[in-house]
DNA sequence: TTGTAAGCGTTATCAC
DNA sequence: GTGATAACGCTTACAA
């Protein structure tokens, strides 16, 4: 056994201060206990340097005041700045985080659930691309981006009516032949619903639209080679573009500038997250943005509400416009 | 109180399996115990959903599998690959991360740290910009980018040799006259030897280096106002650039494009952390590339190192220069 | 208002 | 090899 901590505890207070174990305690929970007696548990706590010892009170309460954050990366601009914001979150109502990096692995998620589990968080957040995790029933759980059931609450922005506003703005902005391009995971989560909802916008705007969606395993050439084989004589047939990231946005673009075709000038194109060059501070493209301090905001939100016998199955957050110079639009 | 947890105990364990409590601990302690009582154990506690209680076990044995890490941000691209790197080396040797995001402000650290001790933690893996921080002594804890005292481990990166390597290499690829840019918070970190490695690194080979360097506050504007005066009828005064970072670097590229010199036709350009661009998968631009993966894995070996009675007070971490098409050499 | 003591889930030391 | 039992540091009735 590891040497005995010599961390002070309560009943080194107790005894420092000359009063009862439990006197101190009260102090330390905020239960009122005479002046005098109070001032001398506090005096001898600092002197001894005490920090109440979370993981021996849990025991007793069964709450940790930790969340477990699980996400299948942090490197990722859109991952890293929510795991961020739910940490600050979390500080800020003095909860700790206990974060689960899973590469979107499900044996490695599941058996992160099983870790926190262990350590008797009072939470899970998570971004997982699995429906079939196994998490105790009880233990309170939401759901970022992912609609698993009912019993599950997920916070999501919302993607179908950001779609249907990468639509309007592109028509507004002129366009009259759209294009959408689709890239990542084929999961049934709450992202796939934004090439339907520009779909619908397109409709509602009278416009045609094309869609080109590919699956992870496909790689990215498959839409670059699409467009290519609408290339015609230096110029694309398209005038605008969704992409369903502003990662694949800056692919497209990266390849389209490549075979000299301008943007906005001969295309305009808009991606979804809203995200900020890390370097520059500035947008990587006109997007549909998502308010990921509110995804943050609203996910801690329900995980820590009081009243969990009536909790909303599924939470959308607005979404906005942001110009962002691969539209024709002077930006704000 | 809340409402007592329904989660089996080791005690419904034992009931369940028909064996006693000391039974059921040792099993999961893998200390040797009755093939059949054994059986008989796992069994039931399979049946059950068991799962051990750490906190609880913490409580006896003061070990908690669980690391801090205290970053100043994880949207910052090296902050949040380091923060993934460190959390998976400590979940390949099962234990948690416990995430902490300071803004590095002081208050902010050194609550984090008040908040992490109380819950045990094994360690802590911290990059900090406050010498000051008050931290147990007896808690195991590994500075990173910092060297702060002997006492305390610092893993960073031969930032000083990466400096001479930077000069090195603008020297091989033909540059004569170079500049050196700093910005950055001011703090005597680590990351300050990258100039005095440059500067030596000049001088070895005979070339004259300019070094200008603006702290946090001033913003970037100086440095840019600076590249403006050095750049005479269109053309600017040095051919090679080595910036302190790599988001500098893509600043002061940004600016020169702009002003129509070209890069690396004009003037070649080295960067500092070997960053990869999120969304093309590239980097970012030529640089001095800090192995984040080793950082990761040398700050946690020495964090969990049995013995802690010999600790080296400095590790520095080899670097290597990458072309990315900032340079005038082809890209490997 | 203060002190006492039981118990949270686990480990470890004993007799058996 | 197995099974009671006393801690670990804390909270919380309950008694003083």
């Amino acid at each position: 056994m590891r040497k005995k901590s010599n961390a002070p505890t309560m009943k080194d207070v107790a005894q420092e201060a000359g009063v009862a174990l439990g006197t101190v305690s009260k102090v330390f929970n905020g239960i009122p206990v005479g002046k005098s007696y109070r001032l001398r548990v506090e005096d001898a706590a600092k002197k001894l340097g005490y920090q109440v010892n979370t993981y021996a009170r849990g025991l007793k309460t069964n709450r940790t005041f930790t969340v477990a954050v699980i996400m299948p990366f942090i490197t990722h601009p859109f991952f890293g700045e929510l795991t961020e914001q739910i940490s600050r979150c979390l500080a800020a109502r003095d909860y700790r985080t206990m974060l689960a990096v899973t590469t979107s692995d499900l044996a490695v998620e599941q058996h992160c659930i099983e870790m926190v589990q262990q350590n008797k968080v009072d939470g899970i957040i998570a971004l997982t691309y699995h429906p079939d995790l196994i998490v105790d029933d009880d233990l309170p759980f939401v759901s970022i981006d992912r609609f698993y059931s009912a019993a599950i609450p997920c916070v999501a922005s919302d993607n179908y009516g950001g779609g249907v506003l990468a639509a309007d703005t592109l028509s507004r902005l002129g366009c009259r032949n759209l294009l959408f391009v689709r890239h990542g995971a084929a999961v049934a989560g709450e992202p796939d619903k934004r090439g339907a909802g520009f779909e619908t916008g397109c409709r509602q705007n009278g416009l045609p639209c094309t869609s080109f969606q590919v699956n992870d395993e496909d790689g990215k050439s498959p839409i670059l080679e699409f467009l290519d084989a609408h290339i015609r004589d230096g110029r694309f047939e398209y005038d605008g573009i969704f992409c369903n990231t502003d990662a694949l946005a800056v692919q497209v673009m990266v390849h389209l500038r490549s075979r000299r075709i301008r943007i906005p000038e001969d295309v305009q194109v808009i991606g979804f997250d809203g995200l900020m060059d890390p370097f520059l501070n500035k947008p990587v493209c006109s997007s549909i943005v998502q308010p990921i301090a509110q995804l943050a905001e609203t996910a801690v939100d329900i995980l820590l509400s009081q009243d969990r016998s009536r909790l909303p199955a599924l939470t959308c957050l607005p979404v906005s416009f942001r110009p962002g110079g691969t539209t024709r639009e002077e930006m704000s």
